[in-house]
DNA sequence: TGATATAGGTTACTTTTTGTAAGTTATTAT
DNA sequence: ATAATAACTTACAAAAAGTAACCTATATCA
C-alpha cells in the first residue's frame, strides 16, 4: 500500500480543523475584520481567534493593523491562501450537486 | 453580506470531521476492508467505525458484506462519494505546491 | 463437542478540543 | 477623567477524540 503523502497528510489536518474552510471562503471574497467574520459565521470568536493565529502561523492568512480609532485589523488571504480558491470552488460545486438538506428529504 | 449557502456550510461541516478526508482518498483508490483502513491510516478502530458509519448515512460510502469465513466486509463510493475527487484532487495540488513540512524548514 | 482463530467491531475511560459568556486592553474622542 | 469601541482573553462547562481492553459471530480444528 502507497504510504500516506505526508504533505497531503498535513493539509488534511488543517482543513478537518472546524471552521477553517468557512474562513478560508470569507476571505476569498475580500479583506475581512474580526468582527465582521465573527458576525458572518457562526463561530464564536474564541475560536475564531485561534484559527486566525494557526493560519497565520501557516503562512496563508495576513494581519494588518490599521491604527486609527478605533483601532482596525483587516485579515486577507496570502499567495499560499489564494491558492487555496480551486479548493473551496470545487467543494461549493460538488455541495450544489450533491447535498440534501433535511428540509428537502 | 451574502449568507453562507447551507449546502456549503453542511458538506463543510462534515469535510472538518477529523479522518474524513484521509478515508475517502482512501476509498477513492478502490474497496478497502476496514482492517486495510485501519492500517494504512493513523485512525483508531473506535473513530474508523465512527466515521465509516457517518458516511454511509450520508450516502457517500457504501458497505457490502461477503459472508465467508472469517466475514468479509467492503467499503466503497457511491456515485456521490466519486463525484469528490476532483476535492480531494485540488487538496493534494495545493498541498504539493505550498505544504512545507518541519524537517524541510 | 468444545477450544481456537479471525474480521470487524464496541465499551469504558482519559485527554483534548469546542462552546459560551464575561472580562480585559489599547486607543482616543469628549 | 470618563466613556466608547474593536479586538481579543480567560474561565469554566460540554462535546469530541484518543487508547486499550473487550465482545461477537462464524468457521475450522483437535
Amino acid at each position: 500500500m502507497a504510504p500516506l503523502c505526508p504533505k497531503f497528510e498535513k493539509a488534511m489536518q488543517l482543513f478537518s480543523k472546524r471552521w477553517v474552510g468557512l474562513v478560508l471562503s470569507e476571505l476569498l471574497k475580500g479583506e475581512r475584520r474580526f468582527s465582521e467574520m465573527e458576525a458572518d459565521l457562526p463561530i464564536s470568536g474564541r475560536l475564531l481567534s485561534d484559527r486566525l493565529k494557526l493560519l497565520e502561523k501557516e503562512g496563508i492568512v495576513n494581519r494588518k493593523v490599521y491604527s486609527e480609532f478605533p483601532v482596525r485589523i483587516e485579515y486577507s488571504l496570502t499567495e499560499k491562501g489564494k491558492a487555496l480558491e480551486p479548493v473551496i470552488r470545487e467543494i461549493e460545486d460538488w455541495a450544489e450537486k450533491w447535498v440534501t438538506l433535511e428540509c428537502e428529504k
